[in-house]
RNA sequence: GCGGGUGUAGCUCAGUGGUAGAGUACAACCUUGCCAAGGUUGGUGUCGAGGGUUCGAAUCCCUUCGCCCGCUCCA
């Protein structure tokens, strides 16, 4: 089934892959005439349900939330007092036989004299074993280990910097945690976030990084939001954007993709109601879900083991995800969104790092504290794919074999107006038609093929309504208007059609 | 990153060393007129890319890129 929604992305223009005529480029999709559509409908909506027009708290009174569109490359100390350069830089080796993974630079290994002196080429010839330890392990460990292993005394060894080990001689090495040779993969660099330089100069100080996720421009404009807007706790900020993440394998279609788009809102509490609104965004978020067409049975809510969560969202609520059974899900489920509770831990690592006060000043309490953050975070791109995948369904009574069950609301197309043949009063009145419509709709004018086959292709694009004029129009100034999940129609006059519309669409 | 599979027309695919194929789609015309209708004609290819073997490669070998599946990874 993923096959078929990859096929039809790409025969009828929803996504393609990116720089396709070059062979593609691993991780990196872009939206076609009708993906673009889809994508803004979804993105609209988020916007609108979450700021133009939020949700109601428990008294009826709409929450204040605050839009917000930050750049793409920040100041490097942003991702520094995040968290994320420290965490990504270092390259690890994993252990094949135990599974268990190093930091490549806090690992030494025992070379015997004999080959390090001789350059490690010969030791890759005889087989000779060296010993990967920990840098720090007792000295009595590492030299009864290789008495017990190789019969030879540590005095006959070099210690050397795993780092500085050539690939080639990595079959040689004893793993810390086992007693044999050449469980060792090669390192990999952890660092997701894509480097780019800023200035013409290039030097260590021109460094600069695509953003990895959009939250740190809002929490970095705290103040700035703070200040400009005068607005009171609680409140939220939002953003939706672009983030950059180097995966090591990007996998499933546009799941995860290394470009990607994000649909974020920060939510500053006090931190004694932080759960309480935690709860809240996860209802309303999952009924946001619903609304956009996805299938309750196939959404679940999964609360993150401690052990899992993320450095910021240690201590507090934790972290819920919302998922989707997506076809390559299998039994399980796929994250959309994850509401984590990050304390206050962004904001006051901000402040550490910039010295700049991040703090919100509650005159009702008299206090100034620095305010906890409840993070809906989800992904656009995935939003995107979820609904494709929601909408998939077969039905061998229509024409193509299959429809998309788009909302009408995000269908890149709302309606397509078809004259049913070539002819000149008919195709005249259906021009009408379109040119009146289009001002309020997304509509499409085809009066080329068979009815049958402009049928089809609205059923696999998804149109929700198509606005046939025959030849009984000519007469009776009405149209017919086919269901496209019932394939009904329904007889209605020209002077009632963008009424009737209207109360179909929205 | 590891293992397996795969890449041929816009799409779905056949093609095991000897002229590049089918269905579908597309364009034109005829016929028809409500759920992928029929007929005639026509255009369509870096056979994923690069290199090698060969008189000759879509086919065999090497390298590489993309995609799919399973691990791994996913602050």
């Amino acid at each position: 089934m993923m096959g078929s929604i990859v096929s039809l992305c790409k025969r009828r223009g929803f996504v393609f892959q990116a720089s396709d005529i070059y062979g593609g480029i691993n991780g990196f999709w872009d939206y076609g005439p009708l993906g673009v559509v889809l994508k803004n409908n979804i993105r609209n909506l988020w916007w609108h349900d979450m700021v133009e027009c939020p949700p109601l708290d428990k008294k009826g009174n709409p929450l204040r939330i605050l839009g917000l569109d930050s750049s793409i490359i920040q100041h490097p100390s942003v991702w520094e007092a995040s968290g994320h350069t420290s965490s990504f830089s270092d390259p690890m080796v994993d252990c094949k036989a135990t599974k268990i993974r190093y930091r490549a630079d806090q690992l030494v290994v025992y070379v015997s004299k004999n080959i390090w002196n001789n350059g490690c080429n010969i030791g890759v010839i005889t087989g000779e074993k060296a010993f990967a330890f920990f840098e720090e392990e007792e000295e009595k460990v590492v030299s009864s280990k290789i008495k017990k292993l190789c019969r030879k005394n540590v005095e006959d060894f070099h210690r050397v910097l795993f780092m500085d080990i050539d690939l080639s001689f990595y079959k040689n090495i004893v793993a810390p945690d086992t007693t044999e040779v050449g469980t060792l993969t090669a390192p990999k660099a952890f660092n997701l976030m894509f480097e780019t330089r800023v200035g013409a100069v290039v030097d260590e100080k021109s460094v600069a990084y695509l953003r990895p996720e959009t939250a740190q421009g809002i929490f970095v404009n705290f103040k700035n939001v703070l200040d400009s807007t005068k607005a009171k706790i609680p409140f939220g900020i939002a953003q939706i954007g672009k983030a950059f993440r180097n995966e090591v394998s990007p996998r499933n279609f546009i799941f995860r993709s290394r470009e990607f788009e994000q649909m974020e809102l920060e939510w500053f509490c006090h931190k004694g109601e932080a759960e309480v609104w935690q709860e809240f965004w996860l209802e309303q978020r999952l009924s946001w879900w619903k609304n956009l067409g996805l299938d309750a049975s196939r959404i679940n809510i999964r609360r993150h083991e401690q052990e899992e969560l993320a450095h910021y969202a240690r201590g507090g609520g934790g972290t819920r995800d919302i998922e989707y059974k997506f076809p390559f899900s299998g039994e399980g489920f796929s994250e959309l969104e994850g509401i984590a509770h990050r304390c206050d831990y962004d904001l006051a690592q901000h402040q550490r790092v910039s010295g700049v006060r991040q703090e919100y000043a509650d005159q009702a309490i008299g206090a100034k504290f620095i305010p906890h953050v409840i993070e809906p975070s989800s992904g656009l791109t995935r939003a995107v794919l979820a609904v494709l995948c929601n909408a998939y369904t077969e039905d061998e009574a229509h024409p193509s074999g299959f429809f998309m069950n788009f909302r009408p609301q995000i269908a890149p197309v709302n309606v397509a107006v078809l004259p049913l043949q070539l002819h000149e009063g008919i195709g005249r009145l259906a021009r009408e038609i379109f040119h009146e419509l289009r001002k309020k709709y997304i509509v499409t004018y085809e009066d080329k093929q068979s009815i049958g086959k402009r049928y089809a292709k609205n059923d696999e694009i998804g149109t929700p309504y198509c606005v046939t004029i025959d030849f009984d129009s000519l007469q009776n100034m009405d149209v017919t208007i086919r269901d496209r999940n019932t394939m009904k129609q329904e007889r209605i006059g020209m002077a009632y059609l963008s009424e009737r519309l209207r109360g179909l669409l929205w």
